[in-house]
DNA sequence: CAGAGATATCTTGACGTCGAGATACTTTCG
DNA sequence: CGAAAGTATCTCGACGTCAAGATATCTCTG
């Protein structure tokens, strides 16, 4: 009964041969319309998707920093400064806004990244009530090594997919989170 | 120079009415390209707007809770159990599996549904260890007018996107989502 | 150039989650 | 039957985050 519910992935496959990927949405869709059939469910079926993909790329993502030492949240901060280029450094206040935490977060994660040696607090020569945060040698490092790792984890999950539907998805993706980006 | 790397969504649209839809991946991914063009960063096309779009999708939910008086918590604990069917009861065992929550936590939310009214605690007749967490009627009505308004939002967002579009987007999602909901 | 308001960062207290351990009960198997 | 292992739930301490407030400094206006 489930199974005829599921979406075919590959339309012209035989059906004794249908490779049905049921995943935890479709359980979660089925008991919603056997509940509440007078509802219209429909958005679930992507939305409950994003939400639950990016739980598992979390976990995913924890488990390939920790191979380096790091947590995720320590990725976030040297890499936003990696991308910043040469010479590597920003205000915490520049940080707050890249990483969408509180300051009072950021200045736990900044004091825990430099007692780590990964970063150094500078004085601000232009503004004395500011900071600036820079990458040391080892934190660029660490930054460089974590991506290429994450990378080569993230490209194995999207090997279920074809180069086109990968483009197909980042495009429809865009599309979604094109209005929020629009209006924050 | 930016606007050169960006996709276009509909290539035939001639250059000077060309929409170009920008979100923060496109500005991220052009950042890493800068700094690290040795690497093949296109795995985050697809990956980074998913989390950044799950982020933006929490945000909305608790807006759309907030509406009912309703944590997101809450409301996940309220709709596992809604969707469980009469007589809406599970045990605290069930509910952990289906929120990825640990044991200490479902204590603590069931405590504070209890103390709203929401659910009541019972004796499991079959296991004297065991306690079966059953929604009340108030419970029920929040779960299911929480609902709603949930879809309700989703489905404004979703607006960006043709039928067939949100179709093929569920689909290639559940590529992505299966194998982790296989093994976990 | 003085003062009001804006800005940048840090400090503090409260809260929710996690994870390890404790307790109570059940199941398995010799 | 009875001991050992398993299971269900709760308790407790530690940790990270947030939000509000404090402090220092800058900027704008008159």
């Amino acid at each position: 009964m489930l199974s005829l519910d599921v979406k075919r992935l590959h339309i012209d496959t035989p059906p004794d041969t249908l490779i049905v990927m049921e995943d935890e949405v479709d359980r979660l869709v089925a008991a919603w319309r056997r509940e509440r059939p007078d509802l219209d469910v429909e958005p679930l079926e992507v939305l409950s998707r994003v939400s639950r993909l990016a739980r598992h790329l979390d976990r995913a993502r924890r488990t390939a920093f920790a191979e380096h030492g790091l947590e995720p949240w320590e990725f976030d901060v040297l890499t936003a400064l990696r991308r910043a280029g040469s010479p590597y450094q920003l205000s915490p206040g520049q940080l707050l806004t890249q990483t969408l935490v509180t300051s009072g977060t950021m200045t736990n994660r900044i004091d825990r990244l430099t007692a780590k040696g990964l970063v150094v607090r500078l004085p601000d020569p232009d503004d004395r009530r500011g900071v600036l945060v820079r990458l040391t040698e080892a934190g660029r490092d660490k930054a460089d090594q974590a991506l290429a790792g994450l990378l080569a984890h993230e490209r194995e999950i999207l090997a279920q997919l074809a180069p086109a539907q990968q483009t197909e998805l980042a495009a429809l993706l865009r599309s979604l989170v094109a209005p929020f980006d629009r209006s924050s």
